[in-house]
RNA sequence: CGCGGGAUGGAGCAGCCCGGUAGCUCGUCAGGCUCAUAACCUGAAGGUCGUUGGUUCAAAUCCAGCUCCCGCAC
């Protein structure tokens, strides 16, 4: 047995969902995706890696600006789905079109609901130092990320954990949650859930300006904030007027003035506390571990950090 | 043509503005010291300075083209 349906996703956290959905034998209809548009150095067009990774398989992609026209919602609906996919589409999907299929529109989110609806759910977990997260499928409504929830999947959050790592670990325990919950949905023992308020925050996007960390921060708070965007977009901070990226760090004991190097290893007095950073990105650079870093750029305790 | 940084022995960098015998930190190898060591000491190997061409008595260094890498923006 298998579903007809649409597969709606951009970005990289999306692809494993969608390839497991096509190994899982359901009929993939169509692919919508934010439309290509310049990006990357050069300004060079480029196409989500869901796009890309559809093109390969030989689906058909869509990518309309946007859904609330009649036009584009007609053409979903002579697509007569099961049922649409929509794991970080990014584009806001009208009643309409989530009214479309026959058994509406599945949503795989990345964090435990209602915790962190919105946008950059992993980021925000990282940045806020939770324990613990997960994701969940939900069934769509037009409220943000409200739905009720089918099936869920929770991970710990370890003290190594960046966005990176948080990223890969949810998006491959998502694909196949939802394929789970696509089963239940075609035998009819599905059971959604309705989300409780209770502990309910938003996810906003990450602003370039929460990118730049402010070392008169408790030291807890920049390890969270430094590990919850690595590599991207990546926590930053000036030294010798160069930016400087921060990709890995780790807390540490030790005070002193915000900023300042406390040993000739990069460990960076906070606000509270101290973090050793353990790789870092001068600007124009390559990545690299802390101490191939200090070879060609010493630090030595003192240096000031802004 | 979106803005900018970079390409120098295995790694990370300096040297380039003010052309003239290639340097630093580390790694590697050999030897020494040590109960011992990722520590310390001594010595050695290893580079057509990204590529093509130009200027010059002389180019890592100045000029032009090309290739590749990266940061920002998105």
């Amino acid at each position: 047995m298998a579903l007809r349906l649409a597969f709606l996703g951009s970005p990289d956290f999306a692809v494993p969902s969608l390839n497991a959905l096509i190994e899982a034998g359901h009929e993939i209809a169509c692919v919508y995706s934010r439309p290509p548009r310049p990006a990357g150095r050069g300004q060079t067009l480029r196409e989500t890696p869901v796009h890309r990774f559809a093109l390969e398989r030989g689906i058909e992609v869509r990518t309309p600006k946007g859904l609330k026209k009649a036009e584009a919602q007609e053409a979903f609906a002579a697509l007569k789905l099961d049922v649409a996919v929509v794991v970080a589409y990014g584009l806001i999907l009208p009643k309409p079109i989530l009214e479309a299929p026959r058994l509406g529109c599945i949503n795989l989110h990345g964090s435990l609901l209602p915790r962190w609806r919105g946008a950059a759910p992993i980021q925000r977990a990282l940045m806020t130092g939770d324990r613990l997260t997960g994701v969940q499928t939900m069934q769509m409504e037009e409220g943000l990320d409200t739905g009720p929830i089918y099936d869920s999947a929770e991970t710990a959050i370890e003290a190594d954990d960046t966005f990176a790592s948080l990223h890969d670990r949810l998006a491959a325990l998502g694909a196949p949650l939802l394929v789970k919950t696509l089963a239940a949905l075609e035998n009819g023992s599905a059971h959604a859930k309705p989300q409780s308020e209770d502990g309910m925050v938003y996810a906003p996007k990450i602003t370039p300006a929460e990118a730049r960390i402010d070392w008169s921060k408790p030291a807890r708070e920049v390890d969270w904030q430094i590990r919850g965007l690595s590599p991207f977009p990546g926590a930053w901070f000036e030294h010798d007027g160069v930016r400087v990226k921060a990709l890995m760090s780790r807390l540490s004991q030790g005070e002193g003035a915000p900023g300042e190097a406390l040993d000739d290893e990069l460990k960076i007095a906070c606000g509270e506390g101290a973090v050793r950073l353990l790789r870092v990105q001068r600007a124009g650079k390559a990545a690299m571990d802390a101490d191939v870093f200090l070879r060609g750029t010493p630090i030595s305790a003192g240096a000031r950090f802004s």
